[in-house]
DNA sequence: CTACGAGTTGAAGTGCGCTTCAAGTCAAGA
DNA sequence: TCTTGACTTGAAGCGCACTTCAACTCGTAG
């Protein structure tokens, strides 16, 4: 079971064989090898799949992930470029982290106060109004 | 100036005035006043608006928001349901920002290695390995 | 009176991330 | 041989969150 189809690769990595099929077309993996016809793929793709859906679930684009994981065009200074962009990312997800977290107060606070809504907690200018602003 | 006009609204929101038309239009946002045909808003709107920028940058769904900010329907048993819809939402919120966290540390190493991509990493069978199985 | 800018409406269009569909191919099993 | 099931393709469709467009209405300024 060196070589997997589609089929496999899609239930080993929670999707559908559509979505594979679409990553293919866009480029956000390498075109499959084809075996009479159909897909196979080496187990590596589980690694690269699994990485493909953390990123996304932080927030990250296909797009974005296409020039995280697939490298970039040949002209590329190479490893300065990959630093730079990996620390872009960093600072961008250090500020979403933020964000979600100011999120998270929001709501912890709204489970200790008598509003029925967050929105009615702002309109009251209550201690969340400060952090909305 | 106690009233303001979509545009003046839009342009303190950072919103085209076409996102309020259409938050007003899918319910996110009580209908506004009309003076000769025009909208005109109390500045409330404008904390509501950043509430709602606030919970959609922690990745909640307008559809989510709407539940949020706007309260239930009529025949909600109130308090209780609020309190538990907002721990519910506490818990995703927390979900979202360890993977988050996750995804930092990720990118975090690949600024302390020598591969290319992540893809190359994680293909490679070092500490990533562990993190995105 | 005319022109202008900012607003109005409903309908259609956009980009993303897929999914669904129609029509066909292929290898294995009854 | 025939059927079954998993696959193939290109094209179209979908839900979300808006944006854009066409055609129109206002109030104000010249």
């Amino acid at each position: 079971m060196q070589q997997l189809t589609v089929g496999e690769v899609a239930s080993r990595a929670g999707l559908n064989p559509s979505a594979l099929r679409y990553y293919e077309r866009v480029g956000l993996i390498p075109r499959a090898l084809r075996v009479s016809g159909q897909r196979r793929y080496s187990p590596d793709i589980l690694n690269r799949l699994a990485l493909m859906r953390m990123a996304q679930e932080a927030g990250f684009t296909l797009a974005e992930i296409r020039v995280l994981v697939s490298g970039f065009p040949e002209d590329t200074p190479a490893a300065e470029r990959w630093q730079e962009l990996a620390s872009r990312k960093l600072a961008e997800v250090d500020a979403l982290i933020q964000r979600m977290q100011a999120m998270r107060q929001v709501l912890q606070e709204s489970l200790h106060c008598d509003c029925l809504t967050l929105d009615a907690c702002a309109e009251r200018g209550s201690s969340l109004k400060r952090k909305v602003g």
